[in-house]
Formats: structure tokens, C-alpha cells, sequence
DNA sequence: CATGAATGAGTCTTCATTCAT
DNA sequence: AATGAATGAAGACTCATTCAT
């Protein structure tokens, strides 16, 4: 853990240490949660499609809830030390790490689609508490180190002194998870239907960049 | 259907004629939906939520999924009547009926939360293609609508020539759903630990207004 | 109940007054339990195939089961008077009563498909005892009546003294009935698959009529 | 699969392996479906009489109806192998094989009614397409084995030259089988009410040994 | 006389999890 | 460390029947 963490006072996670074979089934199982949801996929599926013994699910993770919530850490600690890394790079200016910070988001969802549909799908159901917690911990990281950039930003006289930040977030956010889930709807509706997969992905990476840098400059108030 | 409709080839839905057992019955399911999720919601819950008996949602809708079927109907196929209104509006000029599209949309689902998670949670999951087919549809008339307004206010100059429509929407779309999805969070972070869920509603709906027309005005590259 | 009813001490049995109405359903339940069983058709499925109202079934009939015992009755009545009536015809010889009784009894089996498949089902499953009480009771009437014949015929040393009437009698139905069940498998073997299914039943009505009366003959004992 | 198989052109059937729970099941299950009818059993019925917990009749067989399948092949192949045995026979004269196999038919329906009863409730519902397909399946491997043995019979001139194979054997196991069902009936119409079952069926295995192969002797045309 | 609405009991099947090995 | 066998609980749905009108 690195000093921005202790100024910003981010809460330390549990994560459970993963070998190969949690891996191996938990990138198996994000692709079913994903396509099936998660209360739609059985542990039989999971177990059949990972090609490993029923029973071997629960003794790895100790339930089909505790594999869902090593998902997200896997996942998601990933994304926020990634985080980190850029805002404390001292060779990058304010603008170009919130280019950067875009462009990556929009690379990981596109990349990603499997995942942040699940966790879109765990916010949009309110069952889970547990789940709901582990997100909003790491949500709470995501834009607390966002926030000291904003702020950094604004102390430079570079931008906007009120930004309702959740609100930037939520939009980009917001913005790019609808484009994943709207992506067939887009591919019918603009008549790109023989376009292969990936290059939808890239054109739509391309459209959201801008879209999004448009949206941010209109927003922050700041011209390059 | 209106002419309108025939001009933009807006196909019919057939909707099962809904007593007043129905509605009762769609409403008590609606928010058990949004609360668990459809597959994490049993009949027995929204029968006995309902106060009817269990054997008396399948013998009223057939069953579990053609429940979830009329749901959307019922609920999609009045804003897109709102929404053939606004548009065939005479009285309203372009711009007005921007702004009240998008306040329309965000009352709309700051008001009905627990519908639109639902609408959310289908779209995620790719598992039931019949209402996806549902949503689709409904989608590209709403998407039809707003696009034959866009090109209106093309030709009289008003706005940009080059308008991604579905992304524009989908921005607006995926913003305030992205807004109810992190309500909690939004509370959390900004510290309105205390103010009643009536209030914050009203407080995003201002801020989501101010916000989406900003975006708006950005990406359209009009001036009032 | 004419004299030789009298005489062989066959028991009346109540028959409920059946309508148009009810031979109406009472065909078109035929059709469905030959098609799916007893069990396996739903009086749902009986009102829907007959286009009554659903309560109508038990209004009419008191209950599904109720409308299977009026079914029996319905057509096995009808052949018991058929059989009196040609056995008690003075203008018959003993051998063309006998060849008329296997000729008529091929032709019921093969022009009512539908009855005899259900008569047989409702005798291969043990479980309803009333109706199997009702088929015994008519099997009883028409195997007296066979054996008043077949006494009159040893009485006037037309054939053999020893002959086991019950097994006769098991032998016609039992291959009648086979034929009819096995009709599918004999057109595939014998390479009929192109036949109408018109035509193959005469053809079998045809074979079975020879073959049964050699059969006849055989165990009778009789040259014509 | 031995040469008269590939003569014949004898498609092998894949059988599922059985365990000594499976055949355990699936005895018990054979009494109730000859009693109370595929339909009318329920598979707790089936759990409860075999003494195994419910959810395992699924595990073990996947479903009902997939039970009823196995049932079928655990009878049918050994009464083929059975078939293959005595036809191949080379110490047997054609007369001899001939006998045995009414011999073992009516033996093996007599001592295995429930089977022979579910085999008849199967056919005369048309119902389930895969389970008639297996039996189909079965019948034309019998009847391929038994009509090269009466083209055997037919090249060394013991029997007639015109016999319908299928007709021929339609009569035996349509009697065999109708007697089954009669049984009751025979015991009462001839007074044999306190005979023990045991003791009735060796009477009616006799009988009906005699009685067909008279009925054999006089449809092929031989005298011993 | 006829029927639409309603229901309690029952159907088959699947579930996540456990446990002996 | 890993797994085949097993299971209690729960799943969605269908059933024959009833009853108020």
C-alpha cells in the first residue's frame, strides 16, 4: 500500500490468495454470470464449462457467493492500483491523466464486457449486501483518488472550481456501460450489421473517447 | 396508431388486455424484481407479496416470463405514447421539446426506479431473447421518434449536421440510470446521510437536468 | 332386456342419459385419450379439443373419471345389443354367425381405433377399479353370450367338445388388438410406408378375417 | 455384436450402464407403472416404494421419462440376446427352436407381467415418440432374428412358402398379452377363484403353450 | 343452465451444499 | 487435496375441481 493510499484513508481489502485453478474457474464462471446471470447460472454450469468437478467449486471458494465476491476483488484490485499508478505519475500532466484515465476505462469495459456486466447486474439487484459492500469500498477508492485529482486540478486553476465529481463519474460511467449493453442496438439501428465484433469494439471505442473527452471538457470547463 | 407512426414504420406491439388483478398483481412484481432480480424472485414471493393465490399468476399471465413480458408492455408502451405527443406537439418549438424529453426521462425514472432496474437488469443479462426482442423494439420506436425530431431541427439549422443519436441517447439513458444505480453512494460520498430519499430524488433530479442539458447543448452545439 | 338376457342372468347396467352434447365430448375425448392416455390428458385439454367451457366437463359428467365410465358405457353397450341381436337370429346358420361375430368384431377394432386403444390402456393399468369393474361387467355379458353359441354348436357336433371359450375369445381380441397397436411397425416392415392409411386398414381387415377364421377353425375343429 | 447381427443388419442400441441402484429403482418402478400407469405414478411414488430419497431418481436417470427409457432397454436387450442364442443354435433342429421360442415368449410375459404391461400401456399411447422409437427399434431386431429363421425353414421345405411373419407373430404375443390382462377374468369365469396366482399362471402357461403352437402348426403348415 | 374466476394439492425438476472417502 | 454420491429445500408450473353468479 503506498502513501496517496494512507493520505486518502483507503480501507485495506481481504482478498483471498488465488492460484491458477481459482483463476482458470473464476474466468469461466464470469463469462456464464455474465451471459446467464448470476442467480441463472448454476454451480453445475459452472463446474461443467470450467471442466472441473462439481464439487471442487465450493471447496475452492465455499460457495457460489464466495466465488461471486472473489470475482469482484480480482477484478477490481486490479483496476485500482492501475489507478493509483497514474495519478502518482509525476511525468504526466492534469490533462493528459484524465485522457488517460478515460481511454482506459473505455478500453477496460470494452475488453471487459463479461465482467462489468456483472457488476452492473449486482448494483442494479439490491439482494446481495455483502457483494453491494465490497463494490461500494472499492468504488469509495476509485473516487477518493479521482477527487484528489480534481482537486489537484483545481488548486492549478485548470478547471472548474465546483464539479459535483459522482456526477462526472456516474456520467462516464453511465455513458460507457450503456454503449456496452446498447451494442447490438447500435449495430441494427446505425446498419452495421456484417461489422465483425472487434471492429464494432474499436469504433465504439473511438466514438466514446471523444464523446466522453467532449462531455468532461464541457463539464470541467477547460479547453485543451 | 397515428400518423406518425406510419411514417416512421413503427411496428404494433399485440399487449395482453390488463385488468385491474393485473396491474395489481405487475406492481407488487415489480418491486420484488428490482429488489432480488426476476431469476432471484420466486412466484411464491410476488404471490404471496401480492396477496393472491400462487396458482393465480400463472393461470392470469401465463406464466413467470410472460408476467415479465406484460411488465414491459405495460410500462414501455405509455412513454412511447407520451412520447409520440411531445414530438407531434405543434405548439412547443425544437429546443423546448429537447428540455422536455430529458426531464420527461429523468422524472420518469427517478420516479420508477424499481421498472427501469428491472429494464436494466433484462438488458445485462442476455439469457431471455423474447424480451430482449420486447425492449428492442420498443427501443428502436423510441430511438425512431427522437431521431425524426433531431433531423427536424437539422434542417432548420438549429443544431449540429453530424449527430450520433444513438449515443446521444444512450448517454442521457445510461447517465441517470448510472445516477439510481449509485443513489447510496452519491448520499455516502457527499455526506447526505440524513436527507430523505424524497429529497435526494429531487436534489439529483435538478442536478441531473442542469447536467444532461449541458451535455446536450455540448454535444449538439447549440446556444439557447 | 330380451329373453336370452333372462336366461344367461346378465345384470342391467345404469347408463346416464347422454345428450348431443355429451357424445359430442365424449368423441373428442376419445381422440385425446388414445392419443395421450387416460392420465396424460387433462380435462383442460378435453375442453379446449371440444370447444365447451372447461367447468362444463364436470357439470356434464360429475368428473373426468365420471366421463370415462360413460365413455365405456357409451360404446360397449351399443355392442352388446349388436351381439344379442346376431346371435339370437334365427335365419343364421351356427358357422355364419361365428364368422360374422369375428368379421364385425375386426371391423369395430379397426373403424374405432381410438376406443379400443383407450379399452385397452384402462386394462393394462390396474388402478381404477371402478371402471375396470364396468369393462369386466360387459367382457362377462359378451363372453356368455359367445358361449351359449359355442354350446349350441356342440350341442348340434359341429365342433370339438373341449373348448377353452375364454382363451378363443383372448386369442381374436388379443391379435386384433395387437394388430391394431403394431399397424405403424407393420407397414415399415412389409414396405408399405407409402399406403394410405385407408387402404392399409382394409388390408389388415382383410388378412385378419382369414387368418382368425383359420384360427377358428384350428381350435374349433371344424371344416366348412 | 456377433455375425447374424451384421447379417441381418442389426443397428446396435447404446444402452446406459447400470448399477445395482439403478436396477433396484428401477424394479420397484416397474410394479407401480404397472399398476397405477406411467402418468398416474409419480416419481415420489417411485422414490418412496424403492426407498431412495427423491432427488436421486433424477440423479440417477436424469428424468422420468428417461427412467422409463432405461427400463426398456434393461428388458428388451437381454430378451434379444436371448433370441440371438437360441436362433444360432446349431444343435437344434427348426421345430425345436420353433417351440422354444413360443415356450420362452410365454414364459417370459407370464413371469414378468409388469414389464409386458408397461411395453403394452407404451404402444397403445402414442404418445411419448422416443420411448416407441426404442421399442420399434427392438421389435425389428426380434423380427429380423425370427424371419431368417422361417426363410430357414422355408429353404428346407418344412413349412409353407407364404407366411406373414409379422402377422404370424402379432398373434402369438397379442394373445399371450391379452391373456395377461385378462387373467382376473379368466379366473372368474371359470370358477378358479381360490386358485393361487402361482398355480394359475403354470395352468395358463400350459394352456397357452399348447393353444399356440397349435394355432403355429396350422398358420405354417406342418405336421411334427 | 352455464361459466369465468379461483384454488389447494400435486407435478417434475433443479438447486447449492455436504460428506465419506 | 479432491471428488462421486447423495439430499433437503425450493423451483415453476399444472391439475381436477369448486363456486358465485
Amino acid at each position: 500500500m503506498n502513501n496517496s493510499n494512507k493520505r486518502l484513508n483507503l480501507r485495506p481489502i481481504n482478498i483471498m490468495v488465488l492460484t491458477e485453478k481459482h483463476t482458470q474457474i473464476l474466468e469461466k464462471a464470469e463469462l456464464l454470470f455474465a451471459e446467464k446471470g448470476f442467480d441463472g447460472t448454476s454451480v453445475r454450469d459452472i463446474a461443467d464449462y470450467a471442466g472441473v468437478n462439481l464439487a471442487m467449486i465450493n471447496y475452492y471458494f465455499g460457495s457460489k457467493e464466495k466465488l461471486l465476491e472473489a470475482m469482484f476483488h480480482y477484478r477490481m484490485a486490479a483496476t485500482r492500483e492501475r489507478l493509483e499508478d497514474i495519478i502518482a505519475n509525476k511525468t504526466l500532466s492534469f490533462f493528459q491523466k484524465v485522457e488517460i484515465l478515460i481511454d482506459e476505462h473505455i478500453n477496460k469495459v470494452l475488453n471487459k464486457q463479461c465482467f462489468f456486466r456483472i457488476l452492473f447486474q449486482a448494483q442494479v439487484i439490491n439482494k446481495n449486501k455483502q457483494i453491494l459492500k465490497i463494490i461500494r469500498e472499492y468504488k469509495l477508492g476509485y473516487t477518493k483518488l479521482i477527487s484528489s485529482l480534481i482537486e489537484e486540478g483545481q488548486k492549478a486553476k485548470l478547471i472548474r472550481k465546483e464539479i459535483d465529481v459522482v456526477l462526472l463519474l456516474t456520467t462516464m460511467t453511465g455513458t460507457v456501460t450503456q454503449v456496452v449493453i446498447n451494442k447490438d442496438f447500435y449495430r441494427e439501428f446505425n446498419n452495421h450489421k456484417k461489422m465483425p465484433d472487434q471492429a464494432l469494439n474499436e469504433l465504439l471505442k473511438n466514438k466514446l473517447s471523444t464523446h466522453i473527452k467532449q462531455v468532461f471538457k464541457s463539464i470541467m470547463g477547460y479547453e485543451e
